[in-house]
RNA sequence: GGGCAAGUGGCGGAAUUGGUAUACGCGCUGGUCUUAGAAACCAGUGCCGCAAGGCUUAAGAGUUCGAGUCUCUUCUUGCCCA
């Protein structure tokens, strides 16, 4: 048989498709995404797993009759680029061009349907000049504002890092302690949207309820109320937030932040400013604040119980009560809170247990935790013997009833810090006036472009340290002023580049409202499910912010249906001196033997883990392309594991799919050399009907994003085919019938099932095979016989028998009849097309 | 600590959603071909048993004629939040 030529068809396809499009403009629209790469260097497996799995859908839907839109760009901001430049010597735009050509390259060579004559790259100006454009019409529609807050600073890239760019209280990339620090920042108001954001989740119903979840938990939507405690003191009302005020009774302090108001009085104290020094070093995140030490300042003020006649509580300043949650001020009781435990226990503050269970009938003082669970009210005056729920409802009553507080609703998720003190990133065309006003740039001045003559080598931001840069003229006054010269969060510029590709070549406009209108909502996008919150959210808020500055868009949801894929995992390797080895130099002998092939010596195998730089445990695509051929690895990548979960990367799949297509090949090779056979009817329209049914099979698995299970019905089709070859089947039948499972090919390895087609003279290639679903009824089906609950025979039989026929055929000729001899049968379960069971009596 | 998933051969995984458990692939074993190897092809491959047959979906219970699938308890792993 002739080897197969793939490096010649692949060649030649890709040529065809890079003008090919999948729009049939009478068809309805599909806009199928993926969300975009960062143009690191090199493409990496998780993008060609991400961008198949895009690709066949895109392609099963195009012939379905779909209008597709299948666009491609590239997130080309952000600090590598910065990083590599200051490395290189290189530019970061130089860098970040060379990077996208040769991505773009790669992506080429895996034969996807992408129309790259929709390209975008946020780094090009005709892009950011639009986005620029948003900023200043969400600006004019109070969608942003400049706030003075305290920020996660990272000391080693010296920039502000957002809650969730935190990790165990490190920068995400800098893996440096995370110090807080105050600054003057640009927040779009995505709170003000809120509520909309967690309600819309019901809507969407494409979306995976794990990513659902998670956004509801990140905008994490509580009741509480406020609730005003009296100093007498300072003649002064202390305002606290709090979630549990039914627990009020067993509060035995106040905690306020070192930032509030009330601590202006302490700052003469040089022990206090030392505290709050202390203060500042734990950042600004939920659990920072939580594993931080707790610690304490006591005052001389006392808050009175609102509800205790004459009781006093001390009030103490606590590294872990902040000003941007709440008021900046709490009630601690001990007994039901952990960090009011912590924290009780330490400065020796009375625990007053308020909430009684089974589980903590223990004494106070021998409590070793806190009681956070459900229960019944205890030591609470009017409240005892109430559950939580409704001490709660009672008590806000009351605090409402006396005018000293009101029930609020909280939500978790803070406004979106977009400063960024970088220079590889969008500028902000915003200015500041010599007397001291800020107004946006007139739009006419867009766009406000990057300098390229700049300076990275000096600590900073470059766009600060720049000559002339940042001197400028207010168009409207005349006067002399300031550009802003941070830059803005990379999180934005993927916020709506979606919109974009809709009209990417639009000049005037951020976009086309028709455009965006028929093209919109994305209905299918792909992804990995580390941007489930944070891109999804933002894009979700953008989406929103669009349509309130501009009535005429229709949505405000941007993703219909949401999938988000597994990543690619290998096994790690180790040589004897601890360091990690990349798969190549390594030899393995057996499962979990192997050497290193420089010098032979022992390797220590690790389990499979996520590909990463840092392990090396990585595969490059485009070594792998060039030995196997792009739709080898395409085959391989979706065949191993459900797309959702993930896949490990073997070079033995690679082969084996390699070896398959090989097979297709050469059965492709047998059809059209066969000589033309006497055929039979019979036989035919058996073959035919099971044909039609692998179509079912595999179109079903596909719509299921079930591309694993397609895989195995295609190899289970070659069998077949295979098998069929000996029979009386005329060859217009058999090279029907193959043109049909080529087609279904098309999605996953465009190339060979392109070049199979056109040898099988199959002129028409864009239009998905039809099953006629009369031949499916016609199908025999296997039903299971059982006497007792136990299998024991399987009749091959037509549908639709119903229960006397099968008895028939049972008493007549089946294994199971030898048991029912002399037997009673007290009962018969049958289910149509499926299953009939004898229960017995011995 | 809380929430959510998941647990099926040596491995990746399938199971028409309550109806033949282990499809398909990898690996392994044997064979054909070949000077030899590779490739290709054929056969076998959950466990026990010579066989008939029995057992088996993390462990245990329950519902049901029937449970991988539903319910409860326990264990383990992963993810998100703390």
């Amino acid at each position: 048989m002739e080897r197969i030529n793939f490096q010649a068809i692949e060649k030649k396809w890709q040529k065809k498709f890079s003008s090919s499009k999948l729009y049939n403009k009478k068809g309805k629209k599909f806009y199928c995404l993926e969300m975009f790469p960062y143009p690191s260097g090199k493409i990496h497996m998780g993008h060609v797993r991400n961008y198949t799995i895009g690709d066949v859908i895109a392609r099963y839907k195009y012939m379905k009759g779909f209008n597709v839109l299948h666009p491609m760009g590239w997130d080309a901001f952000g600090l590598p680029a910065e990083n590599a430049a200051r490395q290189n010597n290189l530019s970061p735009k130089k860098w970040t061009e060379e990077n996208i050509s040769v991505m773009k390259h790669q992506l080429k060579m895996l034969g996807l349907s992408i129309d790259w004559d929709l390209e975008i790259s946020t780094c090009d100006e005709r892009y950011y000049k639009h986005q620029q454009e948003l900023f200043i019409d969400f600006y004019n529609q109070g969608l942003l504002s400049r706030k003075e807050t305290y920020v996660n600073w990272d000391p080693v890239e010296k920039t502000v890092l957002a809650n969730e760019q935190v990790v165990n209280g490190k920068g995400w990339r800098s893996n440096a302690v995370v110090e807080r620090k105050k600054l003057s920042q640009w927040f779009f108001n995505i709170t003000k949207f809120s509520d909309e954001l967690l309600q819309d989740l019901e809507e969407l119903k494409g979306w995976p309820e794990k990513v659902k979840l998670m956004q509801k938990n990140w905008i994490g939507k509580s009741f509480g109320c406020e609730l005003d405690f009296e100093i007498k003191d300072l003649k002064k009302k202390l305002r606290i937030f709090t979630t549990r005020p039914d627990t009020i009774f067993g509060a035995s302090f106040i905690a306020i932040s070192a930032d509030h108001e009330i601590c202006k009085n302490l700052n003469k104290d040089s022990s206090f400013a030392a505290f709050k020094k202390e203060c500042s070093k734990i950042g600004t995140t939920e659990e920072a604040l939580a594993n931080a030490d707790k610690l304490g300042f006591k005052t001389n003020y006392f808050a009175e119980h609102p509800f205790i006649k004459d009781k006093k509580l001390p009030i103490y300043v606590a590294n872990f009560v902040l000003m941007d949650y709440g008021d900046g001020a709490i009630f601690g009781c001990p007994a039901h809170d952990q960090r009011d435990f912590d924290f009780a226990k330490k400065y020796k503050l009375p625990i007053i247990k308020v909430v009684s269970d089974k589980e903590n009938s223990e004494s106070e003082d021998l409590m070793q935790e806190a009681y956070t669970g459900d229960g019944v009210m205890i030591n609470s005056e009017f409240l005892n013997n109430l559950k939580v729920s409704e001490a709660k409802k009672l008590i806000i009553n009351e605090i409402e009833k006396k005018g000293i507080g009101k029930k609020k609703t909280l939500y978790r998720l803070k406004d979106w810090g977009v400063s960024r003190q970088r220079y590889w990133g969008c500028p902000i065309p915003m200015i500041y006036l010599e007397d001291g006003t800020i107004v946006p740039v007139d739009k006419s001045e867009l766009p406000i472009k990057l300098p390229e003559d700049i300076d990275l080598n000096s600590s900073g931001n470059p766009l600060e340290n720049h000559l002339t840069w940042k001197k400028t003229i207010d168009k409207k006054t005349g006067k002399t002023a300031t550009r802003e010269t941070d830059t803005l969060d990379t999180f934005v510029d993927s916020s709506w580049y979606f919109i974009r590709f809709c009209s990417p070549k639009k000049d005037d406009q951020p976009y086309d409202g028709e455009k965006v209108n028929y093209w919109m909502p994305v209905d299918q996008y792909i992804g990995g499910v580390e941007h489930a919150i944070l891109h999804l959210l933002y894009s979700r808020f953008f989406m929103r912010a669009i349509k309130k500055c501009d009535k005429k868009i229709k949505y405000s949801e941007p993703f219909k249906n949401l999938f988000t894929q597994g990543m690619v995992c290998h096994e790690t390797y180790k040589d004897q001196n601890n360091n990690w080895l990349y798969p190549n130099e390594v030899e393995k002998k057996s499962e979990k033997k192997a050497t290193k092939i420089s010098d032979k010596s022992e390797v220590l195998v690790g389990p499979s883990e996520s590909m990463s730089k840092s392990k090396k445990n990585i595969i490059d695509p485009e070594i792998m392309i060039k030995q196997y051929g792009a739709d080898s690895v395409r085959w391989f990548i979706l065949s191993d594991s459900p797309p959702e979960k993930d896949v490990q990367w073997l070079d033995s799949g690679v082969v084996s799919s390699s070896k398959f297509l090989q097979k297709i090949w050469n059965l492709n090779q047998k059809i059209i050399n066969k000589k033309n056979t006497k055929s039979n009817t019979a036989d035919e329209k058996k073959f035919v009907t099971k044909v039609d049914l692998y179509v079912y099979k595999i179109d079903n698995a596909i719509n299921n994003f079930q591309f694993n299970v397609a895989i195995a019905q295609f190899y289970e089709t070659y069998r077949y085919f295979n098998e069929c070859l000996n029979i009386k089947l005329s060859n217009k039948i058999l090279i029907n019938s193959i043109i049909k499972i080529m087609k279904l090919m098309i999605p996953f390895t465009p190339h060979l099932a392109y070049e199979c087609l056109q040898n099988l003279k199959c002129k028409e290639t864009d239009s998905w095979p039809n099953v006629d679903k009369k031949i499916l009824d016609n199908i025999k089906i296997n039903l299971v016989v059982q006497i007792n609950g136990k299998t024991r025979d399987v009749l091959s039989i037509k549908k639709n028998l119903n229960e006397l026929e099968i008895n028939k055929l049972i008493q007549s000729n089946s294994k199971a009849k030898k048991y029912l001899v002399d037997k009673k049968i007290i009962k018969t379960i049958f289910i149509k097309d499926k299953i009939i069971n004898y229960i017995i009596k011995n």
